[in-house]
DNA sequence: ACATTATTTCGATTATACTAGAATTATTCA
DNA sequence: TGAATAATTCTAGTATAATCGAAATAATGT
């Protein structure tokens, strides 16, 4: 995963009601609920929450499928997992050794 | 970890200028780089730089420890775990099924 | 076609973020 | 004290984001 699309994703998960959004989404699971049962239980306006869910689309977070009247959304967890690896990788080859402080590798030019 | 407080240190994350800080400082590990080295390496100008750490360290991300002249960045380990922590707590109960996600039918219109 | 329900677009307001040059402050060392 | 280096604050221009009501569109069932 690139930088710019981390950060990118990142910025959307970073928003109070879109993380709110995707917990829920995440809650739901796989099959996902309709745009208006998002905007009935977290009571979010609904053109309010058609402009998060374009940001999270946009994204490759969600996944939005029709049927009947309804517009079924659902979380892309492949997606959910790529970021928070983004930012495991970086951290990991250290977590190990979060108490050695002897190492110094910093390359200073 | 409260949703408000991931949304907010997922959001400082989500900025592709302190995300590469973030990446340096990670590489940099648990010592640490002086301001001037990072503002050098990554080419971001010092008043530009002094913004966005003050916004890591508002989040928690960044500890620093004045030496001589320098002053020291390091990551907060721990903090960085916390969030991605966060992502995946949310969706690690349904990660067993990614195959089940990646079979259904999503048109990517 | 018409009514019903679901969702989106429009539009306007308000707020917050990014950027970086110039001036300033802080720290150390001779 | 004065010079040198390091980092921050000040300031201002520019851009992007969040919010949500009202109107419009889409899809279905009768």
């Amino acid at each position: 995963m690139k930088l710019e699309d981390a950060a990118e994703t990142l910025a959307q998960l970073g928003n109070p009601t879109r993380l709110e959004v995707v917990r829920y989404l995440v809650k739901a699971g796989p099959s996902g609920v309709p745009v208006g049962s998002i905007q009935k239980q977290l009571k979010i306006p609904a053109s309010t929450l058609t402009h998060h869910l374009k940001h999270l689309k946009g994204v490759g977070l969600l996944m939005q499928k029709r049927e009947k009247t309804n517009l079924w959304c659902s979380i892309n967890f492949d997606r959910l997992h790529e970021v928070s690896d983004f930012l495991l990788e970086e951290c990991c080859s250290f977590s190990l050794r979060k108490s050695d402080n002897a190492k110094t590798e910093h390359d200073a030019a």
